[in-house]
RNA sequence: GGGCCUGUAGCUCAGUUGGUUAGAGCACUGUGUUGAUAACGCAGGGGUCACAAGUUCAAGUCUUGUCAGGCCCA
């Protein structure tokens, strides 16, 4: 019997399992979208109604590996902000990119033909960059489809690619436009140089490592004197480039002469020499001297004009003020090659010094190299790591050399090849940060980069604030932008130089003309075409130059130069749009980098900062806080998250971490996010479940008709939603996650799924004359439902788009396309300030009761809360039976608060329907026991239904 | 070594201009249900707010330092 009673219930009825099963299902999913082209089918849409358009500009991840998890957080976060922007009304157009030029892949291709015993010699430029190219390609694809796998609503089927010949046209003309306003010129500056790759580094490209160096005290003898001036340093292969010691101008220093020296020492007794008195001690023990006396003490500008002897070569070296001298260690004094070090570089240039570098860029001494005097070694050809030892040697046997010792110090390596780098002067291009140009209205780069960041920061453009404080410091400092690499796989930098005069081709015209080139046949035709076809008709005759003495550029643009530009060659040309774009999302190191260099670039160009905002995030770390990394053991990929767990559960991942700082990644931390997930999901089930019988154009109620309870959640809801829509227009995805997590945790299934199952289940799903109120009410609560599905569904589709699309084709059928859609409209009539007061003191009585059912059940005087009677003063201004249902008790009393069990009263009977329990003289007999009147009703409604059909 | 940032319950996070017994969700424990059932309700335990000084009538909240971690730079 209680089977049959049973088959009279409303049970909740739905194929949307409980169990996700995302790792499977999803690529199914995303299957289905890409064959309907979803991104094609909004633009359409977005066409249609004339929206206003928001672009997201994406920052190229680099063509050379696998999508990490890094690019996981990056995709996600870019993904909330593109879909939730269109669900507001927006034309969202986000168009992927990959950056593919630059060293790292040209270094694996050469890793590649290097293992087969083959050199860069062996092939020709075009040939390396037909290698480099498909290598990159090879990439780009894996990456699109590790990107798909993300389900980003992005135009993968359009992406931009640096090396397309569009791009690389695009990267030439804003160069052109740059060297058309003077800012591009030729320099020699002194840059980390690698000699292993055979090229200088940007910035970026230098780390940093612990090093062993040979560190050595040198004497130059002060040229008609006795005396002997110190220095200190752990670069001996720079010795001969040595063009002057720099000294102090307000450091004291002392005339010691040596007494006694360690017997071993290479020092003698009776060298006279001059060294910082503060670094005294230090000295004396370093070189050995056991005793010495202080002959005296002069300030730096005693050294004005003095002139020294070369320590190998013995020609007159100056003596020069450097304010960067410091008395932190060493002598005081500091050896001065301008062809190797920054400082020394601007000392040699404030003071005419000769510039010129002997080393070669295979880090060999050229011919210019004297050989060593007393030992007769020759040095050009030599490698400098190996000419160390014999120009020690040397010092050693001319008495120059006062000690020489291993030393470890932190030192520049190249990022790739970890192969210590040395500074070295070379010819290079640079753009100028402070010359002032006409398309800033006379400001210098710099300047106007400046002004630009404050006004972004003015326009609360920095999310969050501190990236404004980041970026401050970083073009503040900025020194003027070396754009050259000595290297193939890049954009060539297409400047000529008119060889008897040596002025450059900066002309705007001819960048565009050679781009026009470029973008018909690709970046080879710098090689492949003639001076005459590169250069625009009629221009050598103008300017009264031949052809033959015209020489080609070789150097290529930094990768950075590339990426820089996009804002041109794709949000202006690929897509059409206007500048500034709406957005930059991306890691917090790209304050340096691409936010950087795309700034700066575009205020070179425009005049004008490229995007209206940017978003930061920080970077991916461990469950300890510490980084990712392969020898660490604690790098996990999306692939195998998606595996695992399921994009939606990644993603969700993202949406409950703070981005603005390092988010944490552990098994611990998804394995909680994949309990959030599931009260999501049996949120969802729960409604689909119980509106299998509902349509809302049959069935929906009047919003003035429905009960208080109804009314108290759509305003909860539509309070709740207008937060996260704030959240969302904020980025702040955190408590978008949160609100509408707390919303289904505690006013669904804590009160009103609570409340209403009795309902649900239990009223008549018939509507009939004497069972009308109890139909309505059902009928009330699935329209409430029905809204609660799409204002969860559509604000929760941003974040986690698979699952939504499921609940939505369950709720909608199989063709309905939730992603098409905006977030749900909100009634600003469903606003109720006074009800809500009015359910604060009922869910306020409420607690109490729990507390007094808790001791009850503790007792045992009852178990379910429907075997309690509550007796409590009402003051709620419901009805008795509206609190018992809203209490989910069987009854309640005007009284002190007290818990009756009914059980154990012989006057009511438990209804084998609803399980209330009912007075017996209220209770209907029917077969198999007793029900409430309401219960009858719908039992004998319910059968016909069934019996009907 | 320098710049920017972070350190609040087992986990993810809130904590407004310093002001009563520091909050939420999840996890955990107990318990009830077995008509959201690998789900749901109810109740409960759990924090010297990284550490140490200082300012203050009063500090998670301000200052300084230490430790740990991240990004960028040298």
């Amino acid at each position: 019997m209680s089977e049959n009673i049973r088959e009279t219930l409303n049970l909740p009825q739905t194929n949307f399992p409980m169990r996700a099963g995302l790792p499977k299902r999803e690529p199914e999913w995303l299957a289905n979208w890409q064959q309907k082209d979803l991104y094609s089918q909004l633009r359409a849409k977005s066409k249609a109604q004339g929206r206003k358009p928001f672009i997201l500009h994406c920052g190229p991840p680099y063509a050379n590996g696998n999508l990490h998890i890094g690019h996981a957080l990056n995709f996600a976060l870019k993904d909330f902000v593109v879909r939730s922007k269109q669900m507001m009304g927006y034309d969202c157009l986000y168009t992927p990119g990959w950056d593919c030029h630059g060293l790292p892949i040209e270094w694996k291709v050469e890793e590649g033909f290097k293992a087969k015993g083959q050199t860069k010699e062996d092939f020709s430029v075009k040939e390396i960059r037909d290698m480099c190219r498909s290598f990159a390609k090879g990439w780009v694809t894996t990456q699109i489809e590790d990107g798909k796998r993300f389900g980003s609503m992005a135009d993968f089927a359009n992406p931009y690619l640096t090396m397309n010949p569009k791009n690389e046209a695009g990267i030439v003309r804003e160069l052109g436009r740059m060297a058309d306003s003077g800012l591009v010129y030729k320099g020699a500056k002194s840059i980390m140089w690698s000699i292993v790759e055979e090229t200088s580094l940007a910035e970026a490209e230098v780390e940093y490592a612990d090093k062993e160096s040979l560190a050595i005290y040198v004497k130059f003898h002060v040229k008609g004197s006795d005396e002997a001036v110190t220095i200190w340093t752990t670069t001996p292969w720079t010795i001969p480039a040595n063009k002057a010691v720099a000294y102090g101008q307000d450091i004291e220093y002392s005339l010691i002469e040596a007494t006694n020296v360690f017997e071993k020492a290479t020092a003698e007794v009776g060298d006279k020499v001059w060294v910082s008195t503060k670094l005294l001690e230090e000295f004396t023990k370093m070189v050995g001297f056991t005793e010495y006396t202080v002959l005296k003490t002069a300030l730096g500008s005693h050294f004005e004009g003095a002139v020294l002897s070369h320590p190998v070569y013995g020609q007159d070296i100056p003596m020069l003020p450097g304010h960067h001298v410091t008395e932190d260690g060493g002598t005081g004094f500091v050896h001065t090659a301008p062809s190797h070090g920054a400082d020394d570089f601007i000392i040699g240039q404030e003071h005419g010094l000769d510039l010129e570098c002997h080393v070669l860029g295979d880090g060999t001494y050229d011919e210019t190299v004297g050989d060593l005097p007393s030992t007769g070694v020759q040095l050009s050809g030599m490698v400098i790591w190996d000419a160390q030892k014999k120009i020690i040697e040397e010092m050693t046997q001319n008495r120059t050399l006062m000690r020489w010792y291993k030393f470890k110090h932190s030192y520049p390596i190249s990022w790739r090849s970890k192969a210590p780098l040395i500074f070295r002067t070379t010819p290079q291009w640079f753009v100028a940060m402070d010359k002032a140009i006409e398309v800033t209205g006379g400001q210098t780069v710099r300047q106007k980069a400046m002004a630009e960041i404050a006004r972004i920061g003015e326009e609360k453009g920095w999310v969050p604030e501190y990236g404004q404080r980041r970026i401050t410091a970083m073009v503040e400092n900025k020194p003027d932008w070396c754009i050259s690499r000595q290297r193939a796989w890049g954009v060539p930098i297409t400047i000529m130089q008119h060889k008897p005069t040596g002025a450059y081709t900066f002309e705007k015209e001819v960048f565009d003309h050679i781009a026009n080139k470029i973008e018909k046949d690709g970046i080879d035709v710098w090689e492949t075409l003639s001076v005459s076809e590169l250069l625009p008709e009629g221009y050598l005759e103008q300017k009264g130059w031949k052809a033959e003495d015209m020489v080609k550029e070789t150097d290529i643009l930094d990768v950075w130069f590339d990426s820089g530009t996009t804002y041109a060659h794709v949000v202006e040309d690929m897509m059409g749009q206007t500048l500034p774009a709406d957005l930059y999302l991306e890691g917090s190191d790209q304050h340096r980098g691409w936010f950087n260099s795309s700034l700066t670039s575009c205020v070179a160009t425009h005049g004008f900062a490229p995007y209206k905002q940017v978003l930061t995030h920080g970077f991916v770390v461990d469950g300890e806080g510490k980084k990712m990394s392969k020898s660490i053991g604690n790098v996990v990929t999306p692939a195998e998250i998606a595996k695992k767990y399921g994009m939606d559960i990644l993603r969700l991942w993202v949406a409950g971490s703070d981005y603005n700082e390092d988010v944490r990644y552990s098994e611990e931390i998804m394995k909680g996010v994949a309990d959030s997930y599931r009260r999501f999901r049996n949120t969802f089930r729960f409604l689909l479940g119980n509106l299998y019988d509902f349509d809302a154009a049959e069935h929906a109620v009047d919003y003035q008709n429905l009960p208080e309870l109804e009314k108290w959640v759509l305003h909860k809801m539509q309070g709740m939603l207008a937060d996260v829509q704030k959240a969302y227009n904020a980025y702040k995805f955190r408590t978008v996650y949160e609100l509408l997590h707390n919303f289904c945790a505690k006013e669904l299934s804590n009160l009103y799924f609570d409340i209403r199952k009795d309902s649900l289940y239990c009223d008549p799903r018939v509507e009939t004359t004497e069972g009308a109120d109890a139909y309505n009410r059902r009928r009330a609560c699935q329209t409430v439902l029905n809204i609660l599905l799409k204002g969860l569904t559509t604000h929760l589709a941003p974040i986690m788009p698979f699952t939504t699309d499921e609940v939505w084709k369950e709720a909608f059928g199989q063709e309905v396309e939730l992603h098409l859609e905006d977030f749900m409209a909100l009634d600003e009539d469903w606003q109720n300030a006074e009800l809500e007061q009015q359910f604060e003191a009922v869910w306020q009585l409420r607690d109490a009761v729990n507390l007094e059912m808790e001791k009850a059940r503790a007792a045992g005087d009852i178990k379910a809360n429907l075997e309690a009677k509550v007796v409590v003063q009402n003051n709620t201004g419901f009805s008795a039976d509206t609190l018992a249902d809203i209490l989910v008790v069987s009854a309640v009393e005007e009284g002190e608060l007290q818990v009756v069990s009914l059980p154990q009263n012989d006057s009511f009977v438990k209804c084998i329907r609803s399980w209330k329990y009912i007075a017996k003289d209220q209770a209907v007999e029917v077969e198999g026991g007793f029900v409430t009147p309401r219960d009858a009703v719908a039992l004998k409604a319910n059968q016909q239904e069934t019996k009907a059909a």
